[in-house]
DNA sequence: TTCACATTCAAACGTATGTTTGAAACTATA
DNA sequence: TATAGTTTCAAACATACGTTTGAATGTGAA
């Protein structure tokens, strides 16, 4: 057992470094050498610490999934403490304020993990089939169930599409993968403050949601 | 100049291999023997057809562009032709459409190209930068005009905000990229039939599309 | 059939990858 | 200061990567 200051500097140094690159490159576009050269620590140290470069992977996820868990749960407990009834608006207000707060807070991983996020959606890594559902799954259901209560003329498989929808489009936005920046030279959306991004998401997201059910 | 049936059937064998393999794997996550092996192919043929990956990467997506564009274009023009101001339910419904038949003509990419479209968004490469903005640019021009004719109470910058969480909505329920089975074990949510996606996205879509202005 | 060209192929190219090694340097306790 | 355990380091490991080569094969026109 050491668990030194310098030894958790050279670890969190490393998952630091991995999480900008993952982001910004992908896992295989991120080589050992590029993390250990950015972290500047020995190239040796990643498997020191984390055994290999998919343990990396999993411990970067690792530090991030259960303060954000944490945080969207105790959300929705505050909103249905202090409501009997919570509206849609209010529960996509509780979500969305999960994730700003994740955004602006560099210790609960900030938008480089958001984005990190957004990245794991459409770049699926098996490591992660297994560990995020096992913790997700509880806030996700915490929220499809509000959603349900406040939505009674929806079916449960349209709430779950809209909250589909929804997570989509937040994470999107939140995550700056500008959609339209692929399609347009100078997009007209290029604003990165979060608190403009959720101005502009709310009354479309809320609109959405309560609207009449399909057909 | 061969131009050959079968020298065609070799580079075509190559893209369609490809197509699918990047949108699995991502660009970094697929080499050039898994490629060749799927496509049947003698590994030296990518460089022969293509010069370099980079080029097949870039012959993947050229060969599916231009149709998407004229498909979408002729769309919007179809609708304008035959309503004089059409609602946002109307443009919403020329969009989706467009993305319904991509999805659903082999001979446009299919559903595989929707999955590398929105595979695309988020890890990007340096060869879309140009390429797709040329071509889409237009596209996008397009439908954010008629939208913002549509909903004339909302600024410029929220039009495109708006446009942004569609289209995001929307590719990623075509694409299948659920973002809740990366968080559920099972998600309600596994429909894979586009029309039956359709059905849900609209009222989502057009009601938040038609939403009060922010603020 | 001949010939020029297009296409295929097995093999090798140099480089980059993730990982391992074993010794050196450091740290804390006695 | 001596010693045991932790951490760092340069170097090398085997393997996989994208690409190139040069000969073999196939193809269509003269």
């Amino acid at each position: 057992m050491a668990e030194s200051a310098k030894a958790q500097e050279t670890s969190v140094r490393i998952l630091d470094a991995a999480e900008i690159l993952f982001v910004e490159h992908g896992f295989d576009g991120t080589s050992m050498r590029l993390i250990t050269q950015s972290a500047a620590v020995n190239i040796a140290a990643v498997n020191y610490y984390f055994g290999s470069k998919d343990g990396l992977y999993r411990a970067v996820f690792e530090r991030r999934t259960e303060p954000f868990a944490k945080l969207t749960i105790a959300n929705i407990d505050a909103l249905e403490r202090e409501k009997t009834a919570p509206g849609a608006e209010d529960i996509v207000d509780a979500f969305i304020k999960s994730a700003l707060q994740l955004g602006s807070d560099p210790a609960l991983g900030g938008l480089t993990f958001v984005k990190l996020l957004a990245r794991a959606y459409v770049e699926p890594h098996p490591i992660l089939k297994e560990s995020m559902p096992r913790r997700y799954g509880e806030v996700v259901r915490r929220y499809a169930a509000a959603l349900q209560k406040a939505l009674p003329h929806l079916s449960e498989t349209e709430v779950h599409w809209r909250f589909h929808f929804l997570t989509s489009a937040m994470f999107s936005a939140f995550a700056g993968n500008n959609v339209l920046r692929l399609f347009m030279e100078q997009p007209k959306t290029n604003a990165r403050d979060p608190m403009q991004v959720s101005r502009m998401l709310m009354p479309f997201l809320v609109a959405g949601l309560t609207a009449p059910a399909a057909n």
